[in-house]
DNA sequence: ACTACATTTCGTCATATAACGAAATGTAGA
DNA sequence: TCTACATTTCGTTATATGACGAAATGTAGT
């Protein structure tokens, strides 16, 4: 029940709604998720965590930098795994997240040289070093 | 985008899914919901309004009673259909849910005689007169 | 018209939340 | 160590929300 709630507030923010379908697409550090949404770099960090003591995303670490991903299996319990299923269903056509695609294509352009990309290259998803979940998120009751 | 977030901004409190719970089984009125969550009455009416707005339930008058029920095809969209099945799915076993309907069942025995059920009988679904949900909710904005 | 009662609306209070900037924390490199 | 920078935490402010009781609204029956 708490579990659920938790996850419907998540859901409530537009700009909680923009990370996660930007999110969907490729994985992305702060900065560059504070440059398309165009808040304050603590605003942003704030609606992280928000997302991540859902569990509806993870994070890992490099460097200075820590990337922010959509939750995978098996971490991601069903509910977790319906809700966003039911964010990217209802919200894939959507204008806002359109606009926000090609905002987004345009930072990682400008700032590929000083935010570092996966070594290997192109390549968006390779998860190397992936910080745990369960290690730091605060205790929620897991009651229902 | 409004719609998205009107519907999970009405998922966000226990009474309301409480509610959104008891009417899968049934349809009922204000008063007995207003019973089994041990409310006041002006409070469950104002939850019942943001489920209203959501389009997650639809409501129909009969004398001094009100009815509400889930929201049905056609009316209901895709969004709101997923909505529902999100949340039925994710509390069907959850304790509370089993105990209010306990609490309903108890309640619907008790008040057999005053709160007019289908004049047909024991018959829960019948849907007569169906109070049209588009012509009094307020405007909202459509725009995704 | 008057009464009884179901429901909604309104006003108020306490609490939650989104936003920001400032300060704290942590890491890479000089 | 010192600096630069990414990120998080903290404190503050403005706004949204859930709860209630009182008052308003609407309907059925006397």
């Amino acid at each position: 029940m708490f579990d659920f709630i938790t996850i419907a507030k998540a859901l409530t923010d537009e700009n909680r709604l923009r990370i996660l379908m930007a999110l969907r697409e490729r994985e992305m550090c702060v900065c560059q998720i504070t440059g398309f949404l165009d808040l304050a770099p603590s605003t942003t960090s704030k609606h992280l965590s928000v997302l991540r003591q859902a569990r509806l995303i993870e994070s890992r670490k490099k460097g200075k930098w820590v990337y922010y991903r959509e939750a995978e299996l098996p971490e991601a319990s069903n509910m977790v795994q319906r809700a966003l299923d039911w964010v990217h269903g209802a919200l894939e056509n959507n204008a806002l997240m359109q606009e926000d695609q090609r905002r987004i294509l345009s930072i990682l352009a400008r700032e590929e040289s000083f935010c570092p990309e996966e070594e290997g290259g192109a390549d968006l998803f390779h998860s190397l070093e992936i910080h745990s979940l369960a290690d730091d998120v605060e205790k929620l009751p897991r009651s229902s």
